[in-house]
DNA sequence: ATATAGTATATCGTATACGATTTTTAAAAT
DNA sequence: ATTTTAAAAATCGTATACGATATACTATAT
């Protein structure tokens, strides 16, 4: 079955895509003509994807004054963080993890241990955390943890070099999701996310 | 401070409110004239709007013909009040419930109770549990308990008549609120949500 | 009577135009 | 030299135009 992609989900996709490289950064204006230039689309679709990555909340807008992707904020950290930990809970609680499963997350852990700079370290990272969700089968679930995880992958940017036992913490979530523990995991994974927000002081 | 509200965000609530009033319904389309006949707007901020809509998932488009609200789908109702039940929670747990709010909560539900008509008590019922969540400062997980809840309106007009324990868990929430039983509230709130899944059939 | 093909109409997604607003730059006033 | 004002340039949000696609209708073949 093949079905035609409207430019303006091309464009959110790239868009996204430019977030995760780190070409676009938390506080950048996006300007509709530089866009325009570089896709070499005109601004209705572009309007029209960013203006969805504001109902996401991933992106902001003014009045008259364009899309900007918002300056990083504590609260909103705050917030975004203890949203991830719940539902993130929520999807391992209703999730049953084979071998094969299990055989992933150790192998995206070894990933993220020999990931050698800060955006790959961070992209493998947020990789993992969807390997350990994807068994959940709640579409709306996963497309509000994709929304927020691009939101907080600005926020790990900065973060996650503060943070030591991440590794030792995803690999304990491992071994009791291979012992059938869920409660135990799921109570690793929130310290995981929550943990950081000790560091939020400003 | 008084700024400009764009057409876009104009269109987009009056598309919810039309939604709310049950003057759109599940499975209908969107007609791009009609509604700029209506409203007297060009289709562009039209377009604008309902590709927000399109991404909280409260419409669908598919290309080249055009954007529709989705029919029920079991499958969906179990995700989205999983979800909301587990939201609401977690508002809950970070909620403190002072007397003003025991009182508008008491109100709220005499309200439901007072209502005579199923649109007119869906609606009451959504604001009973918005008051209920209020308290909770996270305006992100507010915005996606929003979305989720006006997607669970169209099932709530469904199935919310085959429920006639409703009220009762109401005043039981209310009351353990008012007696700071947390936990409990919370154990009857996800009941009043998830019981709901044992109607689905289809 | 039904199925297929062709035509007309309606609608969609994108491009372009344009008035309104904001930002930047230059000139005038202090 | 600094501040204020005015003008120019850039950008935004919306309207309109238009080619592409889908839908509805009619004619033809079986």
């Amino acid at each position: 079955m093949i079905t035609k992609i409207t430019y303006r989900n091309q464009v959110r996709e790239l868009i996204l895509d430019k977030m995760k490289t780190g070409e676009l950064k938390a506080g950048e204006s996006l300007s509709l003509a530089s866009i325009a230039r570089d896709l070499e689309v005109s601004v209705t679709p572009i309007r029209e994807a960013l203006t969805q990555l504001e109902q996401s909340r991933i992106i902001k807008s003014a009045p008259n004054r364009g899309f900007i992707i918002p300056e990083l904020n504590n609260v909103i950290a705050k917030d975004l963080y203890q949203l991830v930990a719940t539902l993130e809970s929520l999807a391992i609680e209703n999730s049953v993890y084979s071998k094969s499963i299990i055989k992933k997350l150790k192998k995206q852990q070894e990933k993220i241990e020999t990931s050698n700079n800060a955006i790959d370290r961070v992209n493998e990272d947020i990789i993992f955390h969807n390997i350990l969700t994807s068994q959940y089968k709640n579409e709306t679930a996963q497309q509000i943890l994709l929304d927020l995880k691009t939101r907080i992958f600005f926020y790990e940017l900065e973060f996650m070099s503060l943070d030591n036992s991440l590794n030792q913490q995803h690999n304990q979530i491992i071994n009791y999701l291979e012992n059938g523990q869920i409660k135990d995991a799921v109570k690793i994974l929130k310290l995981n996310w929550l943990q950081v927000l000790d560091f939020l002081k400003l």
